[in-house]
DNA sequence: AATACGGGGGA
DNA sequence: TCCCCAGTATT
């Protein structure tokens, strides 16, 4: 059988049961696609069905605050995924009256929408033939195929969207689709894949000359960058603090932090006050974790401490701390909300 | 052509 | 530690 009937046919046995599967309704399908990228299906689905719930059609995700679709995207990381799609959402509902494109080329100019996501609810909703291309299908194709083009090189971009297209089945585009990817996913994994029940084992290139392993190539992420975090937790006598919006570039866009004041390198408590004193009378400032809390992007590694400052008076306007958890705000400082436990501090 | 952008999980 | 994940936007 062809490669990609035979990928069909390994496909409607072994297919997981996925709530966006169960349907053909474009803002479902865009919906689970922006959750998805980057994203593992384990840790998305949560998201998804909250989503839904909260936002059954885009008229509800339009006219909600962006402040509201951040705090329920909280956790999941990218988060100009989310203010994508908020915006989408509004475009849609109000220039297409709801209606979604309904063909690659359109969907593509949607914010957020990418070529893998365009391709995605193209052949899923409409059946146009128009051939995903994610990790899923790179690694699939580059064992099958041995191609040892760098996957994350424009050369390999190229190559294997070549192939993409090749391979897709034109009559079932959306089956197909979802097939490569879902055997990628749980057959074809990045280690450990299950050769000796693989439908495509008489013609898979890499595994014929044992380079399951190596393949596929994929040129090295560059060293993360360390940063030193101070995040001064202010606790004034009417039980308030100071929480802030991160504006401008870089990571955790529009979402929420206590006042952050980043040094060169960590910083001990004299160093700390004499920093903070040159801007601020006497405070009662105690250090929360004596050792950096070491929080890991892909890109940054985030030494962090957290500064208790009791105070009088609040250096600017005040929050209740019983309202922070209504804020959005990086996984980093929602861990340390739950630890620190502010109800038992006050 | 590179880099920025999160966080969780597997080996 | 390092790699990967239903990638996209910006530089």
């Amino acid at each position: 059988m062809q490669f990609n009937k035979s990928l069909i046919a390994w496909y409607s046995v072994n297919k997981r049961e996925l709530p966006w599967r169960n349907t053909k309704e474009p803002y479902y399908i865009w919906l689970s696609e922006i959750i998805l990228q980057q994203t593992q299906v384990k840790q998305g689905l949560p998201y998804y069905e909250a989503f839904v719930h909260q936002y059954p059609t885009v008229f509800e995700l339009a006219n909600a605050k962006e402040e509201a679709v951040l705090k329920l995207w909280q956790g999941l990381g990218y988060y100009s995924r989310a203010r994508n799609l908020h915006a989408t959402a509004k475009y849609v509902a109000v220039e297409l009256d709801g209606i979604f494109p309904d063909n690659y080329t359109d969907l593509l100019k949607l914010k957020g929408v990418g070529d893998y996501t365009a391709s995605a609810i193209a052949s899923f909703c409409f059946n146009e033939v128009a051939a995903v291309l994610d990790g899923n299908v790179y690694r699939v194709l580059s064992r099958y195929y041995g191609i040892h083009t760098p996957i994350n090189s424009t050369e390999g971009k190229k190559v294997f969207k070549a192939l993409a297209n090749d391979a897709i089945d034109i009559e079932n585009p959306a089956e197909y689709n979802q097939a490569i990817m879902e055997f990628g996913a749980i057959q074809c994994k990045p280690s450990g894949p299950d050769c000796l029940i693989c439908p495509l084992i008489e013609s898979c290139a890499a595994y014929r000359k044992n380079e399951i392993s190596i393949l596929p190539v994929k040129i090295k992420n560059k060293k993360p960058k360390n940063k030193y975090f101070n995040f001064l937790v202010y606790i004034s006598d009417s039980d308030k603090t100071v929480i802030e919006k991160r504006v401008g570039k870089g990571i955790w866009q529009n979402l929420y932090q206590f006042p952050l004041m980043e040094t060169e390198k960590s910083i001990d408590e004299t160093e700390f006050l004499k920093r903070l004193n040159s801007v601020e009378s006497f405070q009662d400032v105690t250090l929360f974790n004596s050792v950096d809390i070491v929080h890991k992007l892909s890109h940054q590694h985030l030494h962090t401490k957290f500064w208790i400052i009791k105070t009088q008076e609040l250096p600017e306007k005040g929050t209740d701390i019983s309202q922070i958890e209504d804020y959005a705000v990086p996984v980093l400082i929602k861990n340390f909300i739950e630890e620190f436990n502010f109800e038992y501090e006050i």
